[in-house]
DNA sequence: TTTCCTTGGGAACGCCGATGCGCATGGGAA
DNA sequence: TTCCCATGCGCATCGGCGTTCCCAAGGAAA
């Protein structure tokens, strides 16, 4: 991990499908010696994949709902089980515990309220242990850097 | 918009550098169809770009931040203002105004403790209007289903 | 029925990415 | 200092992939 390193997964966290050619001549690199930096940060695993950006709300999913979720429980076992049900549910994109409380922060996508309110009747409030449930709706989205800015800096 | 197209994009989004010709045998159709499919989706904006996936964890960004901020004023103007100000912060990757209360969530990258608390000093406190910051970090992240089974429905 | 428009399939062309080879550079050991 | 090995790059090649023509088929409207 250099310096060419960090550049090259600037450039493909911003554009995963640029030629790998241009990559490397904005990296001051050949083809080839791109095309191996590449493969081995995918064989270190630092590089997990690629991924299509969606526009979800052009695809008629206008509601993001970001849900707090505490448990009764902070038995490991429990947490393990409630974590395996939330997984399984559709419209769920993220899911972390996180510290302060015992509990866990979900990201879902719904079509509309409407279907929000079907998945949180028919799936949120059965998970197992779970004690409260805190909906808020993101209304509004800020535009930030990304996420190579955000790791490896911004324009300097 | 119809199946096939849901299925592209299903497919994209799991995997964006897949050979077009592996896309279109997935979901039946030709190659030159196929390519056609992802332009005109990208015309329309459905599709809106490609990303890396990068390994936070093991480019040394081990501490994931969940932020939650409060404004005192609901001030359009002001509002805007803070956002301006918080889309140039390097290591916010997302940021929302969120519903229930005026305030907003943001998800912050970095590298420890003192990178947020240095980031926290020097960045989050000096943002305009700022009434309450509430941190919270990830302590583990659940396994959840990709967007696209989120967006269309996961195996059935 | 005729025409137009949309959409898919086939084939050719050009480009891109992967691999092998040779070479340069730098660090370690004798 | 000298030799050696490891690392990493560039060049050239080849196979494969993607793009783009053109044409055919099906459906809707006049």
């Amino acid at each position: 991990m250099d310096r060419i390193d960090t550049a090259i997964l600037k450039l493909l966290a911003a554009d995963a499908r640029a030629p790998v050619s241009q990559v490397a001549a904005a990296v001051g690199l050949s083809q080839s010696a791109c095309t191996r930096r590449i493969q081995a940060l995918e064989a270190n695993r630092l590089l997990r994949g690629y991924g299509a950006r969606l526009d979800h709300r052009r695809l008629g999913f206008r509601v993001t709902a970001l849900v707090d979720i505490t448990l009764g429980t902070q038995v490991e076992e429990d947490l393990a089980q409630f974590e395996a049900a939330v997984g399984k549910i559709d419209g769920v994109v993220e899911c972390a515990l996180v510290s302060g409380g015992q509990d866990y922060r979900l990201k879902i996508l719904c079509r509309d309220l409407d279907d929000y309110e079907r998945l949180h009747r028919e799936h949120l409030g059965r998970l197992p242990g779970v004690v409260t449930i805190n909906s808020s709706f993101v209304l509004r989205e800020v535009p930030t850097r990304g996420e190579g800015d955000a790791l490896f800096g911004g324009p300097r």
